[in-house]
DNA sequence: TTCTAATGTAAGCAGTGTAAACATTAATGT
DNA sequence: ACATTAATGTTTACACTGCTTACATTAGAA
């Protein structure tokens, strides 16, 4: 027998969502199954979500504070490189593993964080791990780190891009013979730790 | 008088799309408000593309013509690294202001280019003349020149998604209050020819 | 000139986001 | 303890979408 109010609606349909924009990518998510998918009628989300954005907002703030476990790196001790490079292909495999929902958290769904405060505070917490590990690394002021900081960031963001069009995957990469000269990539994909070792190297020592 | 037949219609779609979708964002644009705008029935346009992802295909396949232009170096002469510095200065003020269209040709909207041939070559095509011309400032084997040029195309990619999430335009850089520490991206934004001057210059003497 | 393939139209299906009006229940203040 | 209110759910409906099917017109090849 169910009750009339479900009673933890709004997480089961961001939990629901999350798996659903994974699985098929966000474009192929729909409010009403999603509902149909908690049992609940086809407007209830309306009730926690004001319109799809803001539901796509949920989603990527999940993925911001994912990628924020992902790239984290004790900072207690000193920051080796080993570490930063460590965390540069940890994000990179976030980005590959979870292609759909790095959509949602860099592309162009969700328009403007601001409006979504909570993803705005994720997003912002994400980077600032990124940034705060990245500058045990080198001995700068602060605005030299930003530089190397963005600069590092650009790199890997970039490589998430390209590597997913040249049709790699991380844990099995394998040449698409279509892909051209795209199939550069792949170059990189099997040695991603040296070619990360060698760009890092490379930032922080300029 | 019209006559039954358009005569042009292809060509004329994908005009209208590339300006709608530029314009609005490519999910706003309808086959029907696009068959409406050339003075067509709304099923008209499936003569000509048989889904709306085949439509996008040609949406971004203009991009990557344009692109292409955009970054174009004369080869004949030796290439300087000042003309790598500017190529990556068009690429990403390309993205920039074509924010839209850069989405359709490196976003998921367009899932596998190998099934629109012409948008893969066109893709290819574009790629090529970068690596090409990259090609002629560093003396190395190719294996190397395709790190590298890879290294420097994902920087260029990776900034135009990050600067865009910092609400940076091109032409007229602003500061997002709301940013955080995203504001960082905007010292590289008001120093991108310096910025990239450094970076290329790391990527080529290693 | 005839036939066929290309290109257009009309009607309709199944699905979408979301607004409005109403129902049920949990929370709250007296 | 009870009345009121706010939160949360349902029903119905609108305007819109991508796309299919069946049919109409016409340009170009035989």
């Amino acid at each position: 027998m169910k009750s009339y109010h479900h009673g933890n609606l709004k997480q089961e349909l961001i939990d629901c969502a999350c798996k659903l924009c994974e699985r098929d990518g966000y474009t192929k998510l729909s409010i009403r199954t999603l509902a149909k998918e908690s049992g609940v009628s086809q407007t209830a989300p309306y009730r926690h979500f004001e319109t799809k954005e803001a539901l796509y907002a949920s989603v990527a703030q999940d993925g911001f504070n994912k990628l924020s476990k992902a790239i984290h790196v004790n900072v207690d001790k000193k920051v080796t490189k080993k570490q930063i490079v460590d965390m540069a292909i940890k994000y990179i495999e976030f980005g590959l593993k979870n292609a759909n929902t790095y959509d949602l958290m860099f592309g162009t769904a969700v328009g403007n964080f601001a409006e979504y405060p909570e993803l705005l505070e994720s997003a912002n917490s994400c980077y600032e791990n990124f940034r705060s590990s990245f500058s045990q690394l080198a001995n700068d002021n602060d605005e030299v780190i930003a530089f190397k900081c963005i600069t590092l960031w650009s790199m890997v963001h970039g490589l998430v891009g390209i590597l997913r069009k040249a049709q790699v995957v991380a844990d099995e990469p394998m040449i698409n013979p279509e892909a051209g000269p795209m199939s550069s990539a792949i170059l990189i994909a099997g040695n991603l730790e040296d070619h990360l070792d060698k760009v890092i190297s490379g930032i922080v020592e300029n």
